[in-house]
DNA sequence: ATTATCTATAGATCTATAGATAATGC
DNA sequence: ATTATCTATAGATCTATAGATAATGC
């Protein structure tokens, strides 16, 4: 996980890895077929441990799941790491092809869903001005999350991920 | 500009992009003595393509200047690889040591900075809700547009940037 | 005379596989 | 008997440089 942060996956190297956890470059292929293989599970590993986040609360609604990412911002902040694994696989697997591509493509379009159907049960609610779209604001606060991330790792700082959050969050009041 | 954005710094090689323009590897490095070198001009090349639109109209205020980020965003779907090449470097360059570090986190802050005028500026004119805090709507519009990015080009039909963009900034008048 | 280009090559990598040896599990 | 590990290596790359040749500019 380490390395396909720092280096991404066309970057990072078998035997980098190997070498952080004291194997040979082959005794690692051992394990994992191939550096594809070992990607794929790299990326279930990280799902493993924020999807865990997201979903442990068994589909919250609306105002909660919102409420919930921002909790989840703040997490990440602690966890810089994981962060930059994100952002720079995300960034290579926008290239048609990348063996990550397909599975981005449909996190987010999962992510969205998920996001879309918060935001519509948030305005049953009354927590979410019914005047927007909840598509558009799903499509957004992913955005707004992913971007912030760019910015955070590229200057600590000067960014405050879940105060961005939080004002965009309580803007979206009726 | 094309096969850096398809690969990266990291994954685009001087071969490859020698083949491209029917040159020689060895020709090619006659004409940037490095592979960081051509980086650094290939950046330039890029800046100098949509600098051009954002503050060629002399340092627009607070009103204009918002609105030319939606025209930029509106412009930015016509040109999917300048795009790509954007988000692929921009992932590869939060890594300490990346050739481009430096200079992503420069232009981030000099981005946030022109946007805080931009935004302030907007609220002197009535444009923008003074509760607000100019920085934070800045970095906040920032991410939007980057993160927007990211989710356009891996599935263009289900994400309207300019949609997006104009939902957002309208959120903003008072 | 300078500039542009090429071929050839040094010296590092890289991934994946073959085949040997050591450790572990039944 | 199976699993984990290693060394060695094949076969591709990669970047950058050396040195030769062709094209261009004055």
């Amino acid at each position: 996980m380490a390395v396909f942060a720092e280096s991404g996956y066309r970057g990072g190297s078998l035997k980098e890895i190997a070498d952080r956890v004291g194997l040979s470059q082959a005794g690692l292929l051992h394990h994992f077929s191939s550096k594809e293989h070992l990607l794929a599970e790299v990326i279930a590993l990280r799902d493993a441990s924020d999807q865990a986040r997201r979903f442990a609360e068994s589909t919250p609604s609306g105002r909660d799941a919102l409420a919930g990412l921002a909790e989840q911002v703040r997490h990440n902040t602690t966890v810089p790491g994981l962060v930059q694994l994100y952002v720079t696989l995300s960034g290579e697997a926008v290239a048609e092809g990348h063996p990550a591509h397909t599975s981005f493509v449909e996190r987010y379009r999962a992510l969205r869903r998920y996001l879309g159907v918060a935001v519509a049960e948030g305005q049953r609610a009354g927590d979410v001005d019914p005047a927007l779209d909840p598509a558009v604001i799903a499509t957004a606060l992913i955005a707004l999350m992913d971007g912030l991330q760019i910015q955070w790792l590229l200057d600590p700082a000067a960014v405050d991920m879940p105060t961005v959050v939080e004002s965009y969050l309580k803007s979206l009041g009726p």
